[in-house]
DNA sequence: CCAAGAAAAGCACGACCGTTCGGATGCGTC
DNA sequence: GACGCATCCGAACGGTCGTGCTTTTCTTGG
């Protein structure tokens, strides 16, 4: 890896924690270039704009989503294991994959009214977890652990429900058992969707 | 109503539309401004602040929650029937609150990381809002419509949830079976909330 | 070890930000 | 008609924003 883009992945890691507290509106490249002990034009050297910077930071935090997320899950044993696995490390990244809470959370009602090419690739990037999570779930329904006529799509609308209700309980409200009402939302969410 | 205080409401509703699209932070004195018709140092007359702003703006939205959502709930039978209104009221109202979806939920997340007066208020506004809630599940269970052990804060907890995740999927996916989504969700949290 | 090229710094710009201030304008009251 | 008061305006302030240019410093392959 050349040291550009080393450099590069710093200012990206850098700038998905300030942003998962400033928003990714709230991302100021002057602040940005003090936090990582760069100029503002030697910073801005490594992007084309402001909006590249902020599609960057996303395509970053996607990547310590799959590293932190995703594939511990995949590692786990098909079926219900694993989508519990899912939910636990979902939960964990919620706390601690950033200094603010979860990015995409954050990025998607501050861009869920704003068109562009920010949102365009938020979506893309939502849209693919969605996906990812219903594969998984599709699994144990495979494996015979949840119905075989489960509504994925439900299942996966809830599930978001759970973690979204834990995300704003935890951030906003600093609630000591939002993990613990999360997990009891989510054992009632699996129970309801085992076979009969 | 004297003509400052109705100008001022009148620049208050402009901001709450104007900052569910763009964030409260996204809010700017000069294209409230505009938009209203008023000079930068006209409207910023009726302010001491663009913090103090932020939070009229807090206020008056609570204001028209209260109308919009809290009021027709409250004007149905005890029971039941009155949780059913109120998640019926708290659905138009993600999609007709506002220009830009629940400025609540907006600010929420954009300022659940940022201490300071506008966090402060957000937050009383958001536990009234849950005292609410609870209130008015609460009276189904006196009613006996709802298992007397029933659990309040999980079950808020939950409500609240699916809430989020019809404004994400509504204005984020922008699914159009959102609303049905979160209807079947409600029906199963409230069928699990019955009395055995 | 040196030259080529990448990376970072320095500097400056135009635009817009929140905020302040002095002065118009209109409206009830003596 | 003169006064005080509320409302709004235009102009301007210091500061910060994103973003170009030019120059210096560092990295790296031969």
């Amino acid at each position: 890896m050349t040291k550009g883009t080393e450099t590069r992945t710093a200012i990206l890691d850098e700038a998905a924690d300030l942003a998962s507290r400033v928003g990714l509106g709230g991302l100021t490249i002057g602040t940005l270039a003090t936090q990582t002990g760069l100029s503002k034009s030697g910073l801005f050297g490594h992007f084309a704009s402001k909006e590249a910077l902020q599609i960057g930071v996303l395509g970053r935090a996607r990547e310590r989503f799959v590293d932190r997320v995703l594939r511990p899950t995949l590692a786990t044993p098909r079926g219900d294991q694993r989508v519990r696995a899912l939910f636990e490390h979902w939960l964990a990244w919620q706390q601690g994959g950033f200094a603010g809470g979860c990015l995409f959370i954050d990025a998607v009602s501050e861009f869920d009214d704003q068109e562009g090419p920010v949102r365009d690739e938020l979506l893309r990037s939502e849209r693919d977890k969605a996906e990812t999570v219903m594969t998984i779930v599709a699994t144990a329904v495979a494996e015979g652990d949840l119905a075989a006529d489960l509504d994925l799509e439900q299942f996966a609308f809830e599930l978001q429900g759970i973690i979204l209700a834990h995300h704003y309980s935890c951030r906003m409200l600093r609630a000591p058992d939002a993990t613990d009402r999360a997990r009891t939302a989510f054992e009632r969410l699996v129970a309801s969707a085992r076979p009969r």
